[in-house]
DNA sequence: TAATAATACCTAAGCAAATTAGGTATTCCG
DNA sequence: CGGAATACCTAATTTGCTTAGGTATTATTA
């Protein structure tokens, strides 16, 4: 197993909570912002990335305004109001999932 | 996405951490410790099981003995000396990959 | 007692979400 | 001038699961 095969089925709950956290953001600030906050430990892929947002925002829990800088673009995205509550939504599911982990990982050694 | 779609990834250091605190267990009780453990909240299918511990057996990191109960097979599967260290390092990484979802949910709320 | 659930193993087809590996174009730095 | 960084994107492939079966024995319950 790839060590990196951990972020399967995360990288949603993590997009939707930077956009909670930092409002709007664009597709490369998030990837450079993830790589930041863990210390170059987490890296999401752009080939992950970019289709993720575009489903998202197909489902109605992304909205984009595109701005120019230097002739760069950047498509902002950020959470409609029904992204808010899917945001809640999934940082639930993901808190909950890690709490499940850790009576897993901290349970009392048993006599074997 | 599925709610379940978190688990990916997850399952192998599950299993391994399970025959490390259990010593040797066999599938299905695999299944139902996990069950048990989280409450119902986390269960891990049959499907993906075997399928695994035959990868980890063949890998060498897993090794079996079978026993009859009432005319019913147990295989019980147990770690290698080889398969110990790798029940560490995968315990490890799934450690430091929590951290690094922390890092993500529990940062400190910027102004917007 | 006959059906159903539980115990215990297994496999194959299909699917979702990632990785890998490209592509375009601009700007910054040595 | 060339390479790295910025910024977007896509397609083919791989991975790791779910779904949905299968066999067989034992326990429960209507």
């Amino acid at each position: 197993m790839r060590p990196s095969a951990l972020l399967k089925g995360c990288l949603e709950p993590i997009v939707l909570q930077m956009l909670k956290e930092h409002g709007r953001m664009y597709g490369y600030q998030l990837t450079q912002q993830v790589k930041e906050l863990t210390k170059g430990e987490l890296s999401i892929t752009e080939g992950a990335l970019y289709p993720l947002l575009h489903r998202l925002e197909a489902a109605g829990v992304l909205e984009t305004t595109v701005e120019q800088m230097d002739n760069r673009m950047r498509k902002y995205y950020s959470l409609t109001r029904s992204g808010k509550k899917q945001a809640e939504l999934s940082q639930h599911a993901l808190t909950t999932f890690i709490e499940n982990l850790q009576s897993i990982f901290h349970q009392p050694k048993t006599a074997s």
